[in-house]
DNA sequence: AATTATCTGTGAACTTTTTCACAAATTATT
DNA sequence: AATAATTTGTGAAAAAGTTCACAGATAATT
């Protein structure tokens, strides 16, 4: 057990989606699951399940499968998630609100502390759950109420100086939601979010097949 | 010219990075661009670049290199953005009301005509753009004013019905933005957009790396 | 006009990712 | 208690994706 071979961003990237899928068996009270089973719920193969999950050791059992509250358990340790996170957002706009609003991260132990926009008359609109203010007060802030991740919801032009701001008060992760590729430090984490992206590949599976 | 070579995925998911860098030259007025210079601005190499680029047909030169414009353009038809799209958002929550009022889609072409949600009170919030309707009214709705694409704003157990819904009136793609995996008919093609994903991918590498 | 620089297109090598196939362990059944 | 049915872990094969390396075409320079 315990083997922590080296495990490929492919599989990293599928992580999150076995978390989910666990979560929801739990909720319906399944106890135990086999590779199988659980290839035929999330569109993927027996094969490559075993495959992956067994890049964390040996967690499942012959003949009988994967017990799903530990897979799950084990799963959410690997991700991070015992613990919780202090969050801040850039940009107040839509997508800033709509990220700071949605309980899902809160579930999981995402907590937003604040907003900054440039406009912080924003605050109003739709009521975030956490107060805006203005990105002038972003680095005095941080230098009082340290954050593990920053979400970058600004127009393209203002992602960088945002990072800047946010990389330089202590933040060890972008979230970046911005049309821009920001690039990683090797102190920080970064996830770009192109929202586009997914939306063009919808269009050029309607053109081309 | 116009080799159209079988187009891996991989591929496919690149082409929108392509299309965002070549807008960004394009309206920096650089008119022509090596796979080189690329390579530095988008993280990728050089001979990938090369080696996208041509699954399409041979749109480079030698010794001059690819130019901007011209690239671009036929970057944009083979996304299939040389049409307009109707789009229709079901759920008028923070990320239904955010999707529906951001100008960068409308700005490719993607007009969203109306949200509907099973409370039609959050019609007032934030102001979306557009109307929002009563979920009863979609397939009434879609009779009448046929669209192309359906956006997935809802809770994960409205999903389903959403989806059944929106493919019923004739919608030919489905972005799903719903925390559940939804499986694409072959009439339909269907883009699940797992926000948390990313996030989780960042908390892991901050755990792991 | 000739020479040097640049730069693509492309087959081949290499790497990564996925799938296959089966021994070994466990559970269920008779 | 013995037999049959499941099901993982895993090495190896296959497939997919990326990088290398260079011939050949174009552009820039002398």
């Amino acid at each position: 057990m315990e083997a922590r071979n080296k495990v490929s961003e492919a599989v990293v990237r599928r992580l999150p989606g076995y978390y989910r899928a666990l979560g929801g068996l739990e909720k319906d009270g399944i106890a135990r699951i086999s590779s199988q089973e659980l290839s035929v719920r999330m569109g993927l193969t027996a094969s490559q399940i075993r495959q992956d999950i067994n890049c964390f050791g040996a967690l499942g059992q012959q003949g009988y499968g994967y017990n799903v509250t530990e897979l799950r358990r084990r799963i959410g340790e690997i991700l991070g998630l015992e613990r919780e996170y202090h969050v801040v957002v850039v940009g107040a706009g839509n997508i800033g609100r709509a990220v700071a609003s949605y309980q899902g991260f809160a579930r999981l132990g995402f907590h937003v502390a604040a907003l900054f926009d440039a406009n912080p008359a924003l605050a109003q609109h739709g009521g975030p759950g956490a107060p805006v203010y203005p990105i002038e007060k972003l680095s005095a802030y941080l230098a009082e109420h340290p954050a593990d991740i920053g979400v970058i919801a600004t127009p393209a032009e203002a992602a960088h100086e945002a990072a800047g701001l946010l990389t330089a008060g202590g933040v060890r992760a972008l979230w970046n939601f911005a049309p821009v590729d920001l690039q990683a430090g090797p102190e920080c984490t970064v996830q770009n979010v192109q929202l586009t992206d997914s939306l063009l590949v919808l269009t050029y599976h309607m053109q081309n097949d």
